[in-house]
DNA sequence: CTGAAAGCGCTAACAG
DNA sequence: CTGTTAGCGCTTTCAG
């Protein structure tokens, strides 16, 4: 292994020098850099990290804890990161707690405290305990998809959920189901409650009634959609379905169809995410930015990172509601004695105007629109 | 920071001792060791890394370098690595190239060097220059999902391909296309160039004629898959697509049924993957396991991490054919002239008894079995 | 602008 | 079984 101190022989200079001049200080002259430059790209020279780090403390890595990297939306939080992590010249090191809670332990005990400079955590509901842990690391926390006492970039969950359910209200549903409710009483995550309050508010708001009968267990996996869509079709009344993540809304649409319900015709059906999927279900969504929380957050580290003062407040992204097929208005029969339903806007009139979908989508055009 | 020496005041022995009881090194008495970890644990004491790095040259953590890691097959190859290098405690270093070759500069010159113990590159085609910058680093090199002189992880993608084709054809199709074909020159991945070759082995083993107009571009996305969709559509004779990936296959049937072609009863799809999404599309398709490739290919570094001799062969994965709803027989005038298809299975003869499908998928039984 | 020297915290001989 | 003592390769005062 070439050291600095090769380095520093070739090119004629103490390895002081070596250490300033590849490190952009000052102090040094333009033509001892330019030299000392030279020589170190023709050693191939790279500076150890190990020693640079036990020197001055300073691992230019940062901790990236994910509850799982194979599921979309943190893969894109992770890959909208990295760009940003890699131009300030930072490397990345990746925990997937694999959804297990206890999997924190170990990413604690062993692994965070010396190894990073800064640490992101991805949707996952920390307990007290944790952002003790956390706060006593004094390094910068960043949380992506979720409040807590660090600084964090996340969505609105509970506007979402709003948004979402009062697109259906306005096409006149009245019992309307949300799937998503986290079974154990500790979550691993933050998001399931807030969307779960928002539904409930918008309920409120429309003057409609709660039912625990409507609030389904759902877990984020296309499995728990598919199951969710069964009690969805033993409740006789409902008419619409919220689900608090598109894999989850693309598993009722499927379990509704094999129980022959027809979408949006008999139950309409809407998500959040806008998976890059939701286009081929022609689902309807609340849309939301992965990559770009991941971007932000990377950002927002750097700059904490960078003794810059952020305040401990967050950054919240925007979301929009994106119309597709899978929604419309309720059958006939289903909304007798219900309020009138709120009048369609024009938009969502010329879109039901075009067509007679086959029951997968039917339109590639334009895949949605703002609300 | 609490340091070795602290730890070793309190428990009353020297660095060393506390170095070694610390390890699980032999040469320290079970008392002395024990007394050690409790000073340790009571002080909340972790070892730098760095400075374990710095003197010893090991860094306890490997580096993956994946092509995007928030596509589904490289997040669950990911997801599949990391309890196996967490159990043996390793971390792991991510580098996501986001699709671009040049990304690997940056990798190579200043981050891979001295930062890990072992890399593992996730279906990247590595050119000679590539090989070679990775052999010189002295260090445990595996690859996942292709083919190099490292010992690898990978499934027959060749095979793949061609049992993909056969089925096809056994159902009766003569005309069939391939989505996949890589747009550029040198490619960033391996897997195009063999599924590519396997089809068209396949199409000669049956003795059905090859032609330009059949093999279309792909890069592994479902918009490369609805763009494909639109030129199966103008080819008037194709009766079938075998497309590369799972996520182009949904791709295409969406293109497909946006043009008015049903599925499979005018034109028949497959896939590669099994995608978790893929049963609600009642796709066809060729599972292959991701997860699991994570798994050995982590398993193949420690072995290598061990000092194990292993061979620079590979280790291929089985696939398996699941036979779902997006392919069936031809339309009965297409095959006209063509050479008596195949008999079905048994397996197929009483699957497609069962049905009169809905454009979705209609079953949620198992979804699949072994050919 | 440059060099000398003192660590950073740990591991790895080498003694005892 | 345990302690002493060199480094590992870099950064960072402190002199010059």
């Amino acid at each position: 292994m070439t050291s600095i101190r090769d380095v520093a022989q070739q090119a004629g200079v103490s390895v002081a020098t070596v250490s300033r001049a590849l490190r952009g200080l000052p102090r040094v002259s333009e033509e001892t850099r330019r030299r000392v430059q030279e020589v170190a790209a023709s050693l191939d020279y790279v500076a150890s990290p190990s020693a640079a780090s036990l020197a001055s403390g300073v691992t230019r890595t940062v901790g990236v804890v994910v509850p799982h990297v194979s599921r979309w939306f943190f893969g894109s939080v992770v890959q909208g990161m990295q760009p940003v992590f890699a131009e300030a010249g930072y490397d990345l090191l990746l925990w997937d707690l694999e959804g297990r809670r206890d999997a924190w332990g170990r990413v604690f005990g062993h692994l965070l405290s010396k190894r990073v400079d800064a640490v992101l955590v991805l949707s996952i509901a920390l307990s007290p305990q944790e952002e003790a842990a956390l706060r006593r690391l004094g390094k910068p926390v960043v949380v992506v998809g979720g409040q807590s006492e660090f600084p964090g970039v996340r969505i609105d969950d509970h506007g979402a959920a709003v948004t979402a359910v009062r697109h259906l209200v306005g096409l006149g549903h009245r019992r309307i189901a949300f799937v998503g409710v986290e079974r154990g009483e500790e979550g691993l995550h933050t998001t399931p409650r807030d969307r779960l309050a928002g539904y409930r508010w918008a309920l409120e708001e429309a003057g409609l009634e709660r039912s625990e009968a409507l609030e389904l267990t759902g877990d984020y996996t296309v499995d728990s959609g598919i199951a969710a869509a069964a009690r969805v079709v033993a409740d006789q009344g409902a008419t619409a379905v919220f689900a608090a993540s598109d894999e989850m809304a693309m598993g009722v649409l499927h379990g509704l169809r094999c129980s022959g319900r027809a979408v949006p015709e008999q139950v309409s059906v809407v998500g959040v995410d806008d998976h890059p999927m939701a286009v081929l279900f022609d689902l309807t969504t609340v849309a939301q930015p992965a990559a770009g929380q991941g971007r932000v957050a990377a950002e927002v580290a750097l700059d904490l990172l960078h003794g810059e003062d952020v305040p401990p407040a967050d950054v919240v992204l925007p979301t929009r509601l994106v119309v597709r097929g899978t929604s419309g208005p309720p059958p006939p029969g289903a909304a007798a004695g219900s309020p009138a339903p709120a009048s369609r806007t024009a938009a969502e009139r010329a879109r039901r105007a075009g067509a007679a979908r086959p029951v997968l989508a039917a339109r590639t055009g334009p895949s949605g629109r703002r609300d």
